[in-house]
DNA sequence: TTGAAAGCGCTAACAT
DNA sequence: ATGTTAGCGCTTTCAA
């Protein structure tokens, strides 16, 4: 058995257990061209199967100055344990079968920058960047630049949920979620509203809200200031901001939540303080880890399957001089968390 | 502007530019060697800076014979946007500040495997094995044969969550949280037990329920066979196994459940149809996820972070002849979703 | 269809 | 403290 570190069989060992040159060897191994004899694939194949060898993937990465596969960078995101854009894509890679490293990076530019740059160190082929989402960030030269660089070295970026960026995107509705939701809830007959959010410098959250806010209008209704609160976009942060407002004792029959996680933080609170159907909740996301929930969560469906479908679609094709941008709507589900309501205006 | 792909600046750059030769540049880079003047030092800092000289990790790790970081490789898991051992090594490793590379491989040892050759290939420092947990694997020479090459080579390997092979291991106690929550279970004074779990040749799943069982027998109650039924290990495969349940007409008063996600299904079944409350259900693994769920899932809780800690403790470590292992234990956490009530035997 | 040989960008002995 | 030099294992022109 192996004492020290035993050295891994090389492509040179196969080739000559398998009599033919290194450079046969590397071709028979990955198909790139047509001709290698049929014998000699054979053989090939059966030496590195006997030596058990396994080719070293940075070397090749080295020679041919490209690291194949899918590099997801994610920033933080809140309750990130039931992230669906990551689900999303892994699902979308497997099904055509590339290699996804997942990178978890923190929710400021900072780290997310520098994870673009060991990405761009291990020449991905592809990078996919999901969240960043603070407004600063648009107007964010280092964010910026890393990408335009990773992209004139050859690799091809695209940013997911983050819209403005000069690059490929693919984004959803916020806003125009949030104005069907408003407008759904106003349907239902719902009057007076609470919205509470993450920070307003959080782009998909701000446009959520003012999507929200937006469609009350439209019906005439004016969301008064005192009945937005922002804070983390968290479940916790949710349960105390419900809690806050109760306790400035606004009146408010229906809660808009900036995501589900949030929703279902303002719902456990209402349950906590036994409110439970006295105020509706609604989401935004309808992460399907929360399905099961009760009451079930009215929300704004999110197809993350297609985000990121979307996504590596782009990303396999060629870049072109203008970003392509894609924007993926969302609809309104009406479930339990949102009973119909007597209509109380005129 | 970027036309085709420009050449990305390497450290022959940054040295010149500096004035220095490149193992001074390298040296300054990485304060691997104290030995570099400060002078230059800063001259290298600012080069590298004023370039953009992103280090080709490709070529270092390929100089170096090792990946830096650790390759986490996690096969299928039932509903996996919820995953709590990926969020627990997300933890660990970002707290040490090493990169992560996760890999969802399938649930089948083949495409483990397949996973593992390619981890090997990359020449990682450190690889984490999560899942993977048919009964057949623990035989499986060609698990064992990729892991033993892996580590001859130089690599560190931890196995987590499925005890039995010849690895360092951290697992948790599986047979001994089924033992518990029977007991548990009794205590509150159910009686008539059901037990729906993933197919027997899941270790985890099959421990658990041997554990349940055995606990259930120390205060002289057997569990028949028609009262343990199997299937996917997911909220839908529970969910059907819970409509089986009812329909073949079992009396039964508490239903133990393979995982939590299980124990959701069956939940949900209960409730859509109308039998919620009059059956009580628990779980396994205590899903941070699965927190404000109701009525609250009455659970073996298992810490996860633990298990992601001691894994990469382990890993950092040396390796030593013998394979180190260490069980974690979990405890049961009682919650609404298991009443107390009324004693019925004896 | 195959082989020979150059070289990818970096690190690490070794020499100075 | 720094420079020189020799590879690391693979792919890929280029010749044959």
């Amino acid at each position: 058995m192996a004492r020290a570190a035993e050295r891994a069989p090389r492509l040179t060992d196969v080739a000559r257990l398998a009599g033919v040159s290194p450079a046969t060897a590397s071709r028979a191994l990955h198909g790139t061209d047509r001709d290698v004899r049929e014998e000699n694939r054979q053989k090939v194949l059966a030496a590195a199967q006997s030596l058990g060898y396994a080719p070293n993937i940075a070397a090749r990465a080295f020679a041919q100055g490209r690291t194949r596969g899918v590099s997801l960078i994610v920033g933080a995101v809140p309750d990130d344990y039931a992230n669906p854009i990551v689900a999303g894509v892994m699902a979308a890679t497997s099904r055509r079968n590339l290699p996804v490293t997942i990178t978890p990076a923190g929710d400021d530019v900072d780290s997310m920058v520098a994870q673009i740059q060991q990405v761009r160190g291990m020449r991905s082929e592809i990078l996919l960047l999901a969240g960043g989402r603070h407004a600063s960030d648009r107007a964010n030269p280092a964010l910026i630049d890393a990408l335009k660089r990773f992209e004139s070295e050859g690799g091809r970026a695209v940013v997911m949920s983050q819209p403005g960026l000069p690059f490929d995107t693919v984004s959803y509705d916020n806003f125009g979620g949030g104005h069907d939701m408003a407008v759904a809830l106003r349907g239902l007959g719902y009057d007076r509203f609470a919205v509470i959010s993450g920070q307003m410098h959080a782009m998909t959250q701000r446009d959520r809200v003012q999507g929200f806010i937006a469609g009350l209008q439209e019906s005439g209704v004016e969301l008064s200031p005192d009945r937005l609160l922002t804070g983390g976009f968290t479940r916790d942060g949710a349960y105390a901001m419900t809690g806050e407002l109760l306790r400035r004792g606004i009146a408010v029959d229906a809660i808009f939540a900036g995501n589900d996680s949030m929703a279902l933080g303002a719902m456990t609170f209402l349950r906590d303080a036994n409110q439970q159907g006295k105020i509706a909740v609604a989401g935004f996301d309808d992460m399907v880890a929360l399905r099961d929930v009760t009451p079930s969560l009215t929300t704004v469906h999110l197809p993350w399957d297609e985000v990121a479908e979307h996504a590596l679609g782009m990303a396999m094709l060629p870049r072109q001089k203008d970003p392509r941008s894609v924007m993926v709507r969302g609809h309104v589900v009406v479930r339990e968390s949102t009973p119909a309501c007597a209509v109380t205006t005129a």
